[in-house]
RNA sequence: GGCCCUUUAGUCUAUCGGUUAGGACGCAAGAUUCUCAUUCUUGAAAGAGGGGUUCGAUUCCCCUAAGGGCUACCA
């Protein structure tokens, strides 16, 4: 990379409904990026595109990238010394530079209607408006000057074009892919400033924001890449290619099913959030799960999506942001697209739950618990999350997993009743709740008077061990039982047993 | 259709011409255990196909195929 340029990215969202995830991938690799080389990370809103603004989505993406940890140094909501950084308020700027282009002959203007080019394409096939074509549309270049100042003056409609010189090949130095050569011949005439809003398209406004914002380097989509040569033309035509930033296009997020990229359309048909928070459409009123409310810990989503599309080179897979900012590396970004794996996400938020200190977990965790109408203030919750977080990917389910501490079962697993309850049993847990009843219930003392008495009369060890958590658990699992009648207690423990002595019948 | 990008197990990936092709998720089996889960151990599983270049190709080149992207007055 030449000169000792300042380091700085922009994540450049279109407010067009949430981020998805491949958005905040996008996002996160800009910020490694930066950090790592002590630059600037820069939140611009794309938009230009005024017919599919939605309100609250510049919130929205403020928010998820907020709750993740990435953190912008100037930018929508952040400010700083290129504001505004919202491109609808930089109309005026957009047009002095579209004059310039159309006073150096970079660009022209035309007057063809949205309805008389799609008349054209549907009559041409393959239509395209170039060097072959505009001679014979309406334009400034097939047109006098006057006529062109007389439409003006009477108010038409007309959009600048950039006119693009055919038959050269423009190569695009990839970070990620090398070279990218395209012949000029294959571009358009691409729209620079629409007649519709009278606001820039992208390319235009992109263009003249990053020069202006001084951004070193663009880390975008592949989906850009095809565009990547009409970019290159427009910094050639403004004179600032010696400042051009640096292009690293990165390889899609990809469906599971492998057809196509993911979406934001995709919502919650996949079978997983696409969103990294919850949203709620404000037209169509549809809500849309989010990581966050899923249970994702922001660490897991972080090191699950940093990892889809780069790897350190080493086999350490939990990173966290700290160690991504240090090891992170965009030329080692692999060059194809990445089908989303979520079992894979969820196996890195086990990882994490399981990092988290039982007091963190518990804190999630009392929401929950009250939700359910149980008071946290009752029970030492983070013992009791000490005993299962192991068996737990999410917050949430660690309800499924201590339900049972906290109220008792009125219904008995079946599987359990045929393995565990058959002929004798019931005398067996009788005698039990005899034996309780004179008994310390402190787990280490209870449970070798337990296992001593179950010796002692012959019992089979499994079986009497697991009638008794049928009992008291509802079904065979959970931790080590002594622990749960230590929480649940004496009075709690032998009330269970007696009521499941009358509830649960032997079945053949 | 045109143009561009890509191609190692089901998935994410390592390998920068010479390896028993490594790791992880998932899957299967075993061990541990009063149960379930965790954990541990083990296992099955990959270089798209065809040509070159080379003493030697997963690695470099070409062709084909497949996948993906773009092809709007959307970003």
């Amino acid at each position: 990379m030449e000169q000792n340029r300042r380091v700085r990215v922009r994540f450049a969202p279109s407010p067009t409904g949430a981020l998805h995830i491949g958005g905040v991938r996008t996002a996160l690799y800009n910020y490694l990026f930066t950090k790592q080389n002590g630059g600037d990370m820069i939140l611009r809103i794309e938009d230009t595109d005024s017919q599919r603004f939605v309100p609250g989505a510049e919130e929205y993406i403020i928010e998820a990238l907020n709750w993740l940890g990435i953190k912008f140094d100037e930018g929508v909501g952040y400010g700083g010394k290129h504001a505004p950084y919202r491109q609808s308020e930089r109309k005026d700027i957009y047009r002095k530079y579209v004059d310039i282009l159309l006073e150096n002959g970079k660009a022209y203007i035309a007057f063809d209607t949205p309805e008389e080019l799609e008349r054209q394409r549907a009559v041409i096939p393959n239509f395209q408006y170039d060097a072959t074509t505009r001679g014979s549309m309406r334009n400034s270049l097939t047109m006098e000057e006057s006529e062109v100042e007389a439409l003006i003056a009477v108010g038409a409609k007309y959009v600048v074009r950039i006119k693009i010189e055919p038959e050269e090949d423009i190569t695009v130095n990839d970070i990620i892919r090398g070279k990218v050569t395209i012949n000029s011949s294959v571009l358009d005439d691409k729209v620079l400033y629409k007649s519709a809003d009278n606001l820039p398209t992208y390319h235009l406004a992109n263009i003249v924001d990053d020069h202006l914002m001084e951004i070193s380097h663009v880390i975008r989509g592949e989906e850009w890449l095809p565009s990547a040569p009409l970019h290159l033309l427009l910094y050639r035509a403004f004179g600032w290619e010696e400042t051009m930033p640096h292009f690293a296009h990165l390889p899609l997020l990809l469906k599971p099913d492998g057809n196509g990229k993911l979406s934001k359309r995709d919502g919650d048909r996949l079978g997983f959030p696409v969103f990294p928070l919850e949203w709620r459409d404000p037209k169509s009123g549809d809500v849309s799960s989010g990581y966050r409310e899923t249970g994702y810990l922001p660490e897991a989503v972080v090191n699950f999506l940093a990892l889809l599309g780069w790897n350190p080179g080493t086999e350490q897979e939990i990173l966290s942001m700290d160690d991504l900012i240090r090891l992170f590396d965009i030329e080692r970004c692999s060059k194809a697209g990445a089908k989303f794996d979520y079992e894979k996400g969820k196996w890195f938020n086990h990882k994490y739950m399981q990092e988290k200190s039982n007091d963190d977990l518990a804190a999630l965790f009392c929401p929950v618990l009250k939700e359910y109408g149980i008071d946290p203030a009752k029970y030492d919750i983070p013992y009791i999350i000490s005993l299962v977080k192991e068996r737990v990917s999410f917050v949430k389910e660690l309800w499924n997993q201590t339900s049972y501490f906290f109220i008792a079962p009125e219904t008995y697993a079946e599987k359990d009743i045929r393995k565990r309850w058959k002929d004798g049993m019931p005398e067996i847990i009788t005698a039990l709740i005899t034996l309780l009843e004179k008994e310390d219930f402190s787990a280490e003392k209870l449970e070798p008077i337990v296992l001593d008495w179950i010796a002692a009369n012959g019992y089979h060890l499994g079986n009497t061990m697991n009638a008794f958590r049928l009992a008291v658990v509802g079904e065979c699992r959970g931790p080590h039982m002594f622990l749960i009648t230590d929480v649940i207690g004496k009075e709690e423990t032998i009330k269970r047993l007696k009521y499941a002595l009358q509830e649960i019948k032997p079945i053949d």
